[in-house]
DNA sequence: AGCTTGACCGACC
DNA sequence: TGGTCGGCCAAGC
């Protein structure tokens, strides 16, 4: 069959598997962009054997997941997918901020009134399959 | 082929 | 609590 429409310059196969594991990530709970590189490192290492022979092993690195998500994060719960410091995504806090009181995520209590929240992450990280 | 640029991270001060 | 520094690695130029 023939495509309809032009899907654009071929994104590289590990785009979709960090958008894969950012869809995982439940409501009220996060994952820093360096979970999410190191839980595809493991993925990769348990396929390894699966590696196209002449192909260059793809290290993901927590510098390719945030450009995956500035490209392709309207594709995927973005907010869900923070840094490692639990500050907010510049530019897009408010947007941010309506998501995690709705969903509950875990808030680090603010030091003043009118300075913005943070991510607590040590509360709010998500490791995989538990809670 | 070399240099710069990121929705990054951890250590250190 | 907040700033700098070095390391990181694919992409772009």
């Amino acid at each position: 069959m023939s495509e309809q429409h032009d899907p654009g310059p071929p994104a590289p196969p590990y785009v979709d598997r960090v958008l894969d594991v950012a869809a995982r990530i439940p409501a009220g709970r996060i994952m820093t962009y360096g979970d999410i590189a190191a839980w595809l490192e493991e993925e990769r290492r348990e396929h390894e054997d699966l590696g196209l022979p002449g192909e260059p092993p793809r290290r993901v690195g927590p510098r390719q997941v945030g450009r995956v998500m500035a490209l392709h994060g309207d594709e995927a719960p973005w907010w869900r997918v923070v840094r490692a410091d639990g500050t907010l995504l510049p530019g897009h806090e408010v947007r941010a901020l309506a998501h995690y009181h709705e969903e509950g995520t875990p808030l680090r209590p603010t030091a003043s009134e009118d300075h913005v929240p943070r991510i607590d992450v040590r509360e709010a990280r998500w490791h995989g399959v538990e809670d």
